[in-house]
DNA sequence: TGCCAGCATGTCTGTTCTGACATATAGTAC
DNA sequence: GTACTATATGTCAGAACAGACATGCTGGCA
């Protein structure tokens, strides 16, 4: 009961870390952070590997360097629509964005 | 440039068929429209595999029966991330979705 | 040292999206 | 016929998100 409620309130500010269990996220939620998170991290990989600046790409796509760093930050304020638009707009495939989408999360390393 | 612009006015009626080239729609939108697609026809068959109603699933993921609707008609005011939530309510593995993202259009009859 | 490029963070304002509701249409059962 | 179930479509107020701007923090280099 109230899924809405309550994700409106926990949508506030997450906590990147591991992300969930005490914070009591439904695992709906759960899983849709991470998936944000992966996007997040493949974005700055694509956006490097093609020598952009969060500037360049975000002239590309008719946005602002303030919102791409948000995007790789990770930021709650980020849509998932904004990030694959981001991660097309940097040259990232249909097939790559999927595939960064289903990948659990890797060790701190990564 | 106004790549901004474009959107905000493309936004407004795609038109699900070809959907793009004689629009003149940026190959970005034009990817972001069929995973859209794409995603809406699997949210359809994995609800209706999992035996649920679109009232059902707008229960389990704090929505209403019409917002599921327009979900699965690849409504243009429906976002990825409804979809993927939608998805994921319905039972889709990250997994799953992903697939779904990646794979291209099929035939009219799938 | 100052200057600049690149990235991060906070906040404002206008746009977009969401859930809710009303309502409509099809199909089924009585 | 009525009644009910499942789905579709339109609208609207309010929540979420977007781009823009200001500003801060690095690190490099003259």
């Amino acid at each position: 009961m109230d899924a809405s409620k309550r994700r409106r309130l926990e949508r506030a500010g997450w906590k990147v870390g591991s992300t969930s269990e005490f914070l009591g996220l439904s695992s709906v939620e759960e899983e849709l952070v991470e998936m944000k998170l992966a996007l997040s991290a493949r974005l700055r990989k694509t956006r490097e590997s093609g020598n952009l600046t969060q500037t360049d790409l975000a002239k590309r796509m008719g946005s602002s360097q303030s919102r791409v760093a948000k995007m790789e930050a990770g930021d709650p304020t980020v849509s998932l629509d904004l990030l694959i638009q981001g991660l097309l707009a940097a040259g990232a495939t249909r097939r790559q964005i999927a595939s960064a989408l289903g990948q659990r999360k890797k060790a701190v390393g990564e």
